[in-house]
DNA sequence: GCGGGACGTTCCATATAGAGGAAAGCATAT
DNA sequence: ATATGCTTTCCTCTATATGGAACGTCCCGC
């Protein structure tokens, strides 16, 4: 039975044994999400919810009719599929979601793994927002403070945020974060690079700052697949070196997809 | 205990949304989902769900932290808020939703109501697609069929679709429909009946055919807010007279007010 | 026409899942 | 320090949810 798009979202990433913790006193609870989940993918027939699920007819039956008098799940032609209530509770659960609260303990794990400094970030028209950071345990801390604000084009951050635009748009915000004095060499490089940025899914970036910093940055999708914020790892050059620079992209990517996952991301469509 | 129960009353033909309903055997189920209703309204404590709700604090926390442990609802820090998986079930309802399926009941009502022809389309660029139908009880009908499409600032449906536009976008489709042989008066004309159109949020519409056809039409939105598609009742002029026309334009508004909340609509934010 | 299979629906006796009281942790306010 | 309010755990008892059986309906093949 290829179960496929099951995703297991860690919640509070202190669990000691995450598993299938399971709250007691709600069998039946649990098995309308299950319902739920069985839906996802694509309407299905309530006998074969019985079947894949391993409950009687008569209770896949009684859940179902009790979901559709929700508006939970809704009746077609093959089957029930995902009902109009899910409309409204995803526009609102748009609305409320805490990007900084969901990717937190996320954060915190990739620290605690390498060592280095952790943020995340939002962009705000033609800048970059620095949310939230999770000192690592290094000597050296990279100062950037949550609330700092720098153009989009130039900060690690930023550019993973830049990576779904248009090769046009990244030329423009390169050209106004440098207030327009650059060369049209310099341009090309600029695109060139953050094309390869784009292949790669990752961004490697040196602070034009002249300090040594370089982070690596990964942008996190929300349910609709857009780009909504962005992760970080960041310290000086001289710790962040270039052979163990596969493996930090590795790490920081995973913990990208993680989240993505947490908010609702289901994978490019 | 040997309750006898004799409501039996709705067939199953014609679920109304009223939400009176109770499939029973579900405690648990409608119970958590009522606590998916409160936290719509923002973050809310277990402790005041159990209160609002008139269940014991302790069923109320077992729901919670069931629904959470499935991503359902999130812990902020004033409360439980929606939680992620809402977010990708939003999405896969949006992609999975048949308007038109979910219209039919509510246009069978109106039909039977008022005797009219009822339809529903939807905007393709800048055309109007006529959807569905349901015939009335008139001998008279209006003889558009499912399919039919018309340049959208010539139909009633049209109109109605229209209405979130910006003035200009009104000038051009209306005068992209007369093939550019308008007068600016005209052109004057259209606009300003698509403002008090829009003011009333509704559209009255007579056929420029020439057929003495007479319509009212609404806009529907979706759980985004935007204009989905519109519903409309047509007759005669002859039929749909001016002093019929207010309480069928409320019977109308009204229809869609019902289908756009079946669909996820919340009302303006 | 008839019989067989699949699905949705209703009924009912029963076991068990879930409700809630009581009370222990944990904060933040007075 | 005491108090107030919330969360969380434990435990008992019964209201609740369960699944087998049976019925209605539709569709297919014979």
């Amino acid at each position: 039975m290829g179960r496929q798009n099951r995703q297991k979202i860690m919640q509070d990433g202190d669990d000691k044994k995450d598993g299938a913790e399971t709250v007691k006193g709600t069998q039946t609870l649990m098995r309308a999400l299950d319902i739920m989940d069985e839906v996802i993918d694509g309407p299905i027939r309530a006998a074969d919810l019985a079947r894949k699920l391993g409950m009687s007819k008569t209770t896949a039956h009684r859940l179902v009719q009790a979901l559709k008098s929700r508006n939970y799940l809704s009746v077609t032609r093959d089957g029930f599929a995902l009902g109009p209530k899910l409309l409204q509770l995803g526009v609102l659960a748009t609305e409320q979601i805490d990007y900084v609260r969901v990717a937190r303990p996320f954060m915190e794990l990739l620290s605690e793994r390498t060592g280095f400094c952790v943020f995340v970030g939002k962009r705000e028209g033609d800048w970059s927002r620095h949310l939230e950071r999770v000192t690592g345990t290094q000597r050296l801390r990279v100062a950037t403070a949550p609330g700092d604000r720098r153009p989009v084009a130039e900060t690690g951050l930023g550019k993973a945020l830049l990576l779904d635009e248009v090769e046009a748009t990244w030329e423009r915000l390169y050209v106004e974060a440098k207030d327009g004095k650059v060369t049209p060499a310099q341009i090309q490089a600029y695109v060139a690079e953050m094309r390869g940025h784009k292949a790669r899914g990752e961004v490697l970036h040196d602070s034009e700052l002249g300090d040594g910093v370089r982070s690596i940055a990964v942008p996190i999708r929300d349910a609709k697949g857009q780009i909504c914020i962005a992760i970080s790892i960041a310290s000086a050059a001289h710790y962040l070196t270039d052979d163990l620079r596969p493996g930090l992209a590795e790490q920081v990517m995973r913990s990208a997809e993680l989240i993505s996952g947490a908010v609702g991301y289901s994978g490019p469509r």
